[in-house]
DNA sequence: CAGTATCCATACCGATACTG
DNA sequence: CAGTATCGGTATGGATACTG
């Protein structure tokens, strides 16, 4: 539909936290509360919401450990693999945007 | 904030249809009804916030022709193309995505 | 041709409290 | 530690009618 393809990436990418989940994955598996205070500004309940999104979608797989006190990772899939460099892509943008902006003050 | 630079190409592209009307002028400028008819399920509202939103971050600008009948037409500014090989990636793992979908029947 | 204006539904998201 | 449940506000998006 519409053509393109771009959309899937973005579905999957999108919306307000899943990127920035995905960065924080980039460099290994993570626990809950490990991304919570990674990402500040997420609440308890989004967090949970969108690691479920990224679960369904077959991006991160969620490993839980069977001890007490709950001890659960989360980490890409093989699939979710091949997102990575279009993260890593995003991130350096966004670091070059940043730069640009707030050195050459362009708006 | 939270660590990353990705929310900021995320806020740019992401949404139901930036990143489908990035992928359009990849191509070349496009006027509006074209693009209209390039992204069938759009509508003309939708369709002229997104463009709005995006001529506001400097990603794509709008040119008018003083003619009667009216002519606009919508490209990429100069910052906008350094978005273009962001975009042109996720078009690749769109395609990629699904016919691996579909071959494999991965899920 | 290229838009605005209005109305309305739902999706998204945050705050807060509670739980195995 | 890693979540759920509930409530409510705001943002997003669609349908339809109208316009310079």
């Amino acid at each position: 539909m519409n053509g393109c393809f771009v959309e899937l990436a973005i579905d999957i990418v999108g919306g307000k936290w899943k990127g920035i989940i995905l960065y924080h994955l980039l460099d290994g598996p993570k626990r809950f509360n490990q991304l919570r205070r990674l990402i500040p500004t997420v609440t308890q309940r989004m967090l949970t919401l969108q690691l479920r999104e990224l679960e369904e979608d077959g991006v991160i797989s969620r490993i839980q450990y069977p001890e007490i006190p709950p001890h659960v990772e989360y980490q890409y899939t093989e699939f979710g693999k091949t997102l990575q460099p279009i993260i890593q892509h995003m991130q350096e943008w966004g670091k070059l945007y940043t730069e640009e902006y707030f050195a050459d003050n362009q708006s």
